[in-house]
DNA sequence: GTGAAAGCGCTAACAC
DNA sequence: GTGTTAGCGCTTTCAC
């Protein structure tokens, strides 16, 4: 399987490789004519540049990669935020010609930054996105920083850091739902906290509070719980609230998993959703469309964060000296069906 | 960022640039004293081989490439399948230092081989894995095939092809489902049968019908509903079988995607899972265990499909001549709650 | 504007 | 067993 090479496109207009390289990396410096010329051939040899090649003689792989939590390491994936990533990067490369590696990798890997550098070494990627939590993870960033590869972090909280970084304005929009949970009339509004080590849900919990404050309603520690992110932990939080002789008429969980346990819960009592008690969540997972009743969330603009990060990397086209920049991209209610008035 | 070359090391090592390579690439004829010596080296410089330069000079890229249908073309993505497809390469290739890139592509574009051509020529992977139903799309496997890049189909239900292939018993485990609710006393099961695109859904009709067989129960026609493997199928199916005053005390569908639609129009109307009908699904997609009750279903085995197709990839080695080979790997019921005895 | 020549870091073929 | 040499297909530098 022959593959065409420069010298053949070269050969077939009668110019210099030099010329139709120019012409493949658009480069100035060639007359219409020639480019048209050279143009014809590469169309009519079908020809495409050589990644090895290129990359070698270059330093630049046109090549992306993107690391995140391996959700392998966990019992219950919910992989929906994964594959929303990937279709952000993917449509930038589309766009962009570049190609997409994905490197999913476990943080407590005592390896993990050695893993790093041999992907870095191996593939020379143009840049690497970090999805949350590794991105708050300076093992793993610094291992990146130090060769030198170009990184975007993708955190939904974070803004500030020694690399570009895109957010969301969680703590915002978590104000928003508890606003908007209060204007249907709740007043006993719970909030079932994450992982603390996700600093994402850390500042969802800041929205909670300034909702209430907003809305004119003291903070009850009574009606604050704490899971671990996981649809099981959001489960036996819900039984511990929805067992109470008072309970709470809305319960917002820091993410869907948890609101999806929540949600159980609340099947298992024989408590009508939204009826009895209503349900928000944070994240908008697939999932959360297909319960029923479906699921009252937050979307967060994944695949637009994914995207703008690559684009990010791809734009840097030839800086010299790395630019720290930060994006926040806004996220939204979605209101289903897991909400409503509260009872009475 | 000055990275260690096999130059590098030779020098720090004292011999030459071959002997190196030699030890790096773990071929023979290397004296022990000399090898490690020149391991201590590279160890030392923390040495490792540059991909492009070895790709250009060698063909091999070590790098797997996994396409499969583009879920973002899709309203309702049930992303779970590619995720784990995803999982099983991604350890093949951890194992054997090989690196993934992904691939998600729309069949329906017309541009589809020309796309497929240049991302192989661009990355040159060593091997390809193509997911159902694009393995049964010639467009995509002709393009591939036409390149000599060494192909490997992920097809739920087909064995034989043009190229080598992993498969899993659909019709088998089909069979022995239906078996399964007809040891709970169920004699009034209906299917639902998914896209009749997607050849591996419909050979888990032909389990259904072989099941029902080996059972003594005649096929009924009127207990067999057409759905398109989505969700709002599966509900509009499930409405038409449980609004019957008749209506069957068992519901397989081809798919989890409908077996959900059809809980959600038994819970829709009032009909209780499993007491007044059992509901199974096929795929055991991550939902299926977090729904209430949780989904009896059809384990598929993708992420080790997967892994093995990376490993039938990356074992061929140097192998000349392609060999085409194929794989079965068992699928097996998971009883959960959705599934129980008839009524009365 | 265009081209010639020198590598990028590695493997392959062959000599020693 | 080990080293030498010539590329792989491209970009870069610099000459024209």
């Amino acid at each position: 399987m022959q593959r065409t090479t420069l010298e053949d496109v070269a050969e077939h207009a009668g110019v210099s490789i030099k010329t139709v390289s120019r012409v493949v990396n658009k480069e100035p410096n060639v007359r219409q004519a020639t480019l048209e010329k050279v143009s014809k051939a590469i169309a009519e040899l079908n020809y495409r540049p050589n990644l090895s090649a290129r990359n070698l003689a270059s330093k630049r792989s046109h090549l992306i990669c993107l690391i995140y939590d391996d959700p392998a390491a966990y019992e219950l994936p919910s992989s929906g935020y994964i594959i929303k990533m990937q279709e952000g990067v993917l449509k930038a490369c589309k766009t962009n010609n570049y190609d997409l590696l994905i490197h999913p990798c476990n943080y407590r890997d005592k390896h993990i930054s050695s893993e790093i550098r041999s992907l870095i070494d191996h593939a020379r990627p143009d840049g690497i996105i970090v999805a949350a939590p590794l991105s708050n993870t300076p093992r793993i960033t610094k291992a990146i920083e130090a060769t030198g590869t170009p990184l975007v972090g993708l955190s939904p909280g974070i803004k500030t850091r020694s690399h570009s970084t895109i957010s969301t304005n969680d703590s915002d929009v978590s104000a928003q739902m508890v606003e908007y949970l209060v204007s249907l009339g709740h007043k006993e509004i719970a909030f079932i906290q994450g992982d603390s080590g996700h600093k994402a849900v850390a500042s969802r919990f800041d929205g909670y509070k300034a909702g209430l404050k907003a809305a004119g309603i003291p903070l009850s520690q009574s009606l604050v719980i704490s899971g671990d992110n996981s649809i099981g932990s959001g489960e036996l939080a819900g039984m511990k609230l929805l067992k109470r002789k008072q309970r709470p008429t809305a319960i917002f969980a820091a993410n869907d998993d948890m609101a999806l346990g929540v949600m159980r819960s609340a099947k298992k009592l024989g408590i009508d959703i939204p009826g009895e008690v209503s349900i928000a969540g944070y994240d908008d997972i697939t999932l959360a469309r297909l319960v029923y009743p479906a699921l009252t969330t937050v979307s967060q603009p994944l695949a637009t964060m994914a995207e703008r990060a690559a684009m990010f990397l791809i734009d840097r086209n030839g800086e010299q000296h790395e630019v720290i920049r930060s994006e926040i991209i806004p996220g939204h209610i979605q209101v289903r069906e897991s909400t409503g008035k509260p009872p009475h």
